[in-house]
Order: C-alpha cells, then structure tokens, then sequence
DNA sequence: CAGACATTCAATGATACACTTGAATGATGT
DNA sequence: ACATCATTCAAGTGTATCATTGAATGTCTG
C-alpha cells in the first residue's frame, strides 16, 4: 500500500520533468515566457502543426506548468508562475554545467564575442539611468510590442545590418533576445563585433528582466 | 545553421529534463542524496534488476547529474554536486503546488498528522541545543550509519511499535528519513501520533541537513 | 596468468511518445 | 438555430525507451 502510494508521488514527480523533456515544449514554453498566446499564435511562432501544438500544450497543462482561459473564440495559454521560468533556468544551468556538449555550442555562437561575459541585468539597469547605452532587442516585432526594456530598439537579426551605419564604435550596445534558451542575441552581438562595435549581451532576456520586477514598456 | 544550433541547445536541456522524467532515476538518486554506492547496493535498495540499475545510471550520468569512480571491483556512483538537490527540490515544489493529485496522496500519508507543519531544520537546530528533543531516524541502518543527524536514533518504520512503550507523551519528538521524496516519516509521525504521541515531520531529510552545512554523524 | 567477481554491453519484446491526418467539439456571432 | 471558426479528439505510423536475458568486458586476487 504505502509502495503504492511512493510509486504514484514519483510518478507525479516524473510527469513534470517529462513535460520539459520534449524540445518542442521548451520552445512552447520559452515563447510561453514572452506573454501569453493562442494556440494558432503559438504554432507559428515554433514550426509545429496546429494539432501538434495543441498536444503538446495540454501536456504542459496536465504537469501544470501552463494555464489556460478561452478568449473569445481562441484559447489563450500562458505561464502559470514564475517558478517554472525558475525551474527552466536551473535547468538551463544544469544542462551548461554539466554537458561539454551545450558549451561547445555556445562556444560557436559567440564565436567572435571571444570570453565576453554578458551584462548583468543590474548593470544594464544603472547604465540606463546614466544614460549612453544603446539597447538592442533582437525579437520578432509582435514579441517586443508585448513589452520591451524602456528605450530599447526593436531590431531583427536580418535587418540588423542596415542598422550598421547608424552605431558609432564608442556607443555602448548591449543586445538581448527571448531569454537564455534564445540565441539570437548571442548572434546579434556576434555580428555587431565583427564589424568592430563595443557590443555585450544581456544576461536573461526579457522574461528574466519581467521577473525581477523592472519596468517593462509595452508599445 | 542557427536553426541546427538551436535544436541541438534544446535537446541538449531537454536530455537533463528527461533524466529525471523516470521514476527509476527518482529513486537512484534519492538514494545517491543518501551517499555514494555502487551499483548493487543501489539495485538492491531499489528493487532494480543489477543491468537495469546500470543501464538507468548511465542515463543519469550523461544528463551530468551523477558522477562514477572505481574503488577495486565495483564502480561507486555519487550525486554530482548539490545543484542537483536543488532541482530535485524545485522539481518537487512544482509538482506538489501544481497537481492537485499530489496534494490528495500527501493528505493520505499524513492523516492522523491533521495539519501539522513539518518542523523547519533552522527549528530542530535549535531545540538541540536546548537538549529535550527525541529525534528517530526512520531509516535503514546502513544509511543511518552513512550519515545521521547527532543525538538521532534510528528505528525501521516495522520496529517503531516496540519503542513506542519507552516515549512519553510529554515528549518532543522530530521524525525524519531520506528527504522529501521520502515517506517514511510521514508515515512514522501517523503512528507516533495515533497512539497520542507529540510527534512532528522534519522538513527535509538528511540530504538537506547536510547541504544546509550542518553537523552529520557517522556511525 | 588464470579465475572470480562486479559491471557493462547487446539483443529482444513490450510500452509509450511524437507527429500526421481527418473528424468532432464547442463557443461565437449573425 | 445555423454557420463559422479555433481548438481538441482519435486513429495510425514510426521512433525511442524500459525491463529482461545472456554474453562480454575489465579489474582484483590467488
């Protein structure tokens, strides 16, 4: 009796890491992290079929992760709390710590942004009140007209060379994205120091900056 | 190129989710939050089959999440560091604050313990050293002999019965086992307090104890 | 160096999961 | 009430995982 009753605690234990074990939930739960969407919303956002989407979503539900309320016609999902983002950051730091494999694929991506640590969020914040800092937000538009750092410019990876010209070497820029598990930043920044700017990349990407209580501008 | 990177950073996450996605692995590390052991010791605790054991630690090891060395003939596993406790334990908050499931199997162990607290560790540090506290380890004996909290005694939930004559109702009495994952105390602080008993559940096991930096005996 | 032992590998069958397709549900708005 | 739309359900297929069995590996001991 009292096995069975072990058996099914860690049955329930094991649903919730199994729903962060599919990467197509993590991309879910990442855009997730951005605001909340619709289901259609979110299958274009992540490439999955709508009905794929769906599935998957309402195995983020059953472990809890996710919420969701009709809206209208449209069924609206969106993070339960901030202990998941929590529990994906750990997972996150988990995964970097422990696997040669994740750094030699970060080591990749910041190919040209050799050793650069990223910015802390607490830097960014003091550097923004002394003005002289040019922050980049490398996110699909609708993700940044759901809100966005205070100042920040809106700015695609692919037309970020036609803003080239407009940044002098001596500005500060720091770029950030989605979050941790988003390398658009890490590309972003890539691509600004091989033109030869003082680019850095922020620590966390929006969804972290929300959670420390900061001030988001929504446009 | 960047869509290959991305995939790959997400299986990589998810390769660590996964490893905890088994029950299997739940229970191994559990019992590796105990200490090192080699593997048929941890088939044995487990009820695994040796190859079976094996074949689930090596999952665990890729993940980073344990680490092996040889000591002569067999191969001593050990957790890696105490992020993975961490996780363990975020794992758990969200599965219990989120599956309503959970929440009805913990009330099934802990009926006869109507709604008592468990007793935090920073609370039993004290009271120690205010002396009158009986602590029972409710563990097997050759994990209390691994590791125990000073002045405990272990009692096997089967023996608990025998000592029950030689515990006064006056008496304050802190049950605890392996960890949360554990329910063992839970189970012994039911029968401690039907038979009229002032019993409580230490938050944590040993794992906790020691992670928090505190003195462990050995036996 | 050979034997003994603990662990790991390899192959099998059973189960579960991811994704696709097509149909069913259920709320909305005319 | 009916048509419409987004979402969900259900069935099917291919792949991956788990548990078991028996063999192979690698390390100590005589």
């Amino acid at each position: 009796m009292s096995i069975d009753l072990k058996a099914a605690l860690l049955e329930e234990y094991a649903l919730v890491a199994r729903a962060m074990s599919a990467p197509a939930r993590l991309m879910l739960l990442e855009q997730l992290a951005q605001g909340p969407r619709g289901v259609e919303g979110l299958a274009d956002k992540t490439g999955l079929t709508i009905a794929n989407t769906s599935q998957h979503l309402q195995t983020l539900r059953r472990a809890g992760l996710v919420t969701s309320c009709r809206n209208g016609k449209s069924v609206i999902y969106s993070m339960r709390d901030d202990k998941t983002l929590v529990f994906m950051e750990l997972l996150r730091v988990l995964a970097e710590r422990n696997l040669a494999q994740v750094e030699k694929i970060l080591r990749q991506l910041s190919e040209g942004a050799n050793g650069l640590e990223a910015l802390s969020r607490d830097d960014l914040a003091a550097r923004i009140t002394q003005g002289a800092v040019t922050i980049l937000d490398i996110r699909p538009a609708d993700e940044f007209a759901m809100g966005h750092i205070p100042g920040a410019v809106n700015i695609s990876l692919q037309d970020l060379e036609l803003l080239l010209p407009d940044l002098s070497p001596e500005a500060d820029i720091v770029a950030y994205c989605r979050g941790p598990y988003c390398i658009y930043a890490h590309q972003a920044v890539a691509t600004l120091r091989k033109h030869g700017l003082n680019a850095r990349r922020l620590d966390g990407g929006l969804p972290e900056w929300r959670a420390d209580g900061r001030k988001v501008a929504t446009a």
